[in-house]
DNA sequence: TGAATGACAGATTTCAATATCTGTCATTCA
DNA sequence: TGAATGACAGATATTGAAATCTGTCATTCA
């Protein structure tokens, strides 16, 4: 396992592989090093801590899975159609996880809970794109007049429920679905020019 | 501390200080019978176990806690306001607790993470006061045609950000005051009837 | 006679001794 | 010379034996 240059890509690669099969409790920085055939001495010479290698795993963890969100909210869909589309992707993002590998959901979690940094910015990036579509909908005239941040953060803690890990436990409850459409509606309902809907480029469902 | 009768409310009392100075996690059964003077057996006789009269105490918490929300939803306020001081309601009760005693908050909160029954009928009463809420406004031509049952689970679901005990980690950071009104302005322009802004007392159809 | 007791078995928790881990750094290696 | 090592100190985690707790029930008490 040491047939190659010690890189940063490399370390991160196996602490992801070691974290993936101990478990966040026990993977060691030692393991990690016994993974790649090195002293865990080489390991600090690349990540200040052991935070600091677990933050990095965290980070390209969050930025595969949050990838196809990234898709929709660059593209050109209408954006009702597309605020609803985001929200049921990131939605489904995290359901898929916690329900299909729920050990491995509970693994970042663990990780994440002591990483309020990274977590921050991860957040801060989720609501960059709904104010992005937030914006979009507001100059098409789909949606009324509101700040878009402002708006995008509402819009974010409203769906809170369903995308926040502390609430995985309910996600494979009954109703699930039913109970996510409706808030979705009464959120874009809420965004809803108030008078006339005559100016909408795409009518929507 | 054994100059009455040993009634279930008594237990109950002794239970919560019990729990109060211990925390969930030290309290024993043998504790409660201790305060009152009598064997641990004695307990047992009132309640079927432990996990009985913790789910008992954690009731009469909820029920005390909540009682101010029970006279808002019966009030005649105009049921948009009605909606928005209720939530405004709940959400500065969890807070005020969660903020302001977080030991006992923890405490309450450790108990409720073993009593889904309790939790599940706690939610339900809850949600049927928005429901009526919504009902009323529905009636009074203040909020769309929506269905109250369904509404009212979308805006419990919606406002789970500010008053899940899970999100309390929250609860103190700068900015929350506005994202929560913010978030309520959203849902009540969701309810408003779409065409005309509704203003009219009771006029029905 | 019905409420209260307390000894008991099995389950759970505590605690301190032991082992392991993190992060550093003087030294080795190529 | 710069990357890698491994011994080390202090911090953290593991472990298993001892203590405590839960829930039962035959017996006592009033």
């Amino acid at each position: 396992m040491n047939d190659s240059v010690l890189t940063p890509e490399r370390i991160l690669a196996a602490a992801e592989d070691v974290l993936r099969r101990y478990g966040p409790g026990k993977a060691t920085v030692v393991d990690v090093a016994q993974a790649l055939g090195v002293s865990h001495g080489s390991v600090y010479r690349h990540f200040a801590s052991k935070a600091a290698l677990r933050d990095a795993v965290l980070r390209g963890w969050l930025e595969r899975m949050m990838a196809p969100l990234r898709a929709i909210a660059a593209s050109r869909t209408a954006p009702p159609a597309r605020l609803r589309q985001w929200l049921a992707t990131l939605r489904a993002i995290k359901r898929d996880k916690a329900l299909g590998e729920p050990e491995l959901f509970t693994t970042y979690g663990a990780l994440a809970a002591n990483a309020r940094e990274v977590i921050g910015e991860h957040v801060e990036h989720l609501r960059e794109q709904i104010a992005s579509i937030v914006a979009a909908g507001v100059a098409s005239g789909d949606f009324r007049k509101v700040d878009a941040r402002a708006t995008a953060l509402a819009i974010f803690d409203a769906t809170s429920r369903f995308h926040y890990p502390g609430m995985a436990h309910l996600w494979g409850m009954p109703g699930e679905d039913a109970a996510f459409a409706q808030l979705v509606d009464l959120l874009l309902a809420g965004l809803a020019p108030t008078s006339a809907p005559g100016k909408r480029r795409k009518p929507v469902a």
